[in-house]
DNA sequence: TGCATGATGTCAGTTACTGACGCAACACGT
DNA sequence: ACGTGTTGCGTCAGTAACTGACATCATGCA
């Protein structure tokens, strides 16, 4: 037996959002989800930077998934017009799959971001890097810099439209299909 | 002669962006501001809600432009094919001629901005806002439903990209030019 | 003259976060 | 078995952001 229980951070986490679903964020201080896991306020911020990134920093994933998707159509596909467009959807809906499961997490999560400024922030701020990250990616596989912005826009815009319908609706639905209707819905704007 | 010199707000909003482009947000205190324009902290606290809000608070301004821009357009046309994101462009255009002049102090308010990831969710925040806004504006004026939110969201992003070309180029250059070109550009790629 | 108002000051808190240091288990190489 | 480094945590003292309660005092109006 060790000196420690294992898995501390996860405690936390789970700690973390069990008491902001409970009371609310900001009723909700570093002092009560140490005091619930056993362990002091340090340790707290050796795992996590500060309070909010008890909610964000499993994140990273997501990046990865998203910028593979994006290469493993571009290595299919030779250059031509649209490729950066059709390559940035293959990144949003390979992300989409990966949500498809974890629609409860989703809501729960939603239900806690969508209501403190500060939190929806450094939600948005992570897309934005997301973004930047995947047209980087598109560039370096021969996509023209001046398209690759306003591709990875389009496809991004119609993923957080479709997001924010999938988490919001009543009843359970499924995300991919939502979002290849607002891509369809971007295409017939113009 | 009265009590206080006036203008305390404006002078704390000055003072605050001076340091912060001298030293840096971070390694600025509120008490540094306040000693600079010779008030208390809790002065500083009663005009602004937060140390962040004294680089924010004067934008409400901008959210009138939008959408006065959006609805004057809407009143001179009547309802068809694209009306939508003509609307959401006339606004974003009324927008960047309002910004025409400041290019110098974007400039700053960008190098403040860029680096610390908390004062760069609170834009994107403030934006989301303006997109809902416009959102709503759009729907309240015959615009369909369906169509409101891709209309802002790719406006938006034009808007986004000329604003990061026009703050980071080394030479002056208009924006208005720029957000013409980014409109172009979301047209081109479908 | 009297009195309400508004912008500020004072003071004593709470909460988020950090640096420096110490302690005890584990994971090794010898 | 023995030292030795590393890892995960605790303790303590401190800074900075923010808040509530209450005092102060010029201004303007009755």
């Amino acid at each position: 037996m060790s000196r420690w229980e294992p898995g501390t951070a996860d405690r936390l986490r789970l700690a973390a959002l069990e008491l902001f679903v409970e009371r609310g964020y900001d009723a909700t201080t570093v002092d009560d989800i140490v005091a619930r896991v056993g362990v002091t306020q340090r340790t707290f911020f050796r795992h996590f930077a500060d309070k909010e990134e008890v909610l964000f920093d499993e994140d990273a994933v997501m990046q990865d998934i998203l910028l593979d998707g994006a290469q493993a159509y571009l290595h299919q596909h030779d250059p031509g017009p649209g490729r950066g467009l059709a390559a940035a959807r293959a990144a949003t809906a390979a992300l989409a799959r990966s949500f498809e499961n974890e629609r409860e997490r989703n809501r729960a999560r939603w239900n806690v971001l969508a209501h403190i400024p500060a939190l929806h922030g450094r939600q948005l701020v992570k897309q934005d890097r997301w973004c930047a990250a995947l047209q980087h990616t598109l560039v370096d596989n021969g996509v023209p810099p001046a398209e690759a912005p306003v591709a990875v826009a389009v496809a991004a815009s119609a993923l957080a439209l479709a997001y924010s319908q999938w988490v919001t609706a009543d009843r359970p639905r499924r995300l991919l299909p939502l979002l290849t209707a607002a891509d369809a819905q971007f295409d017939s704007i113009l």
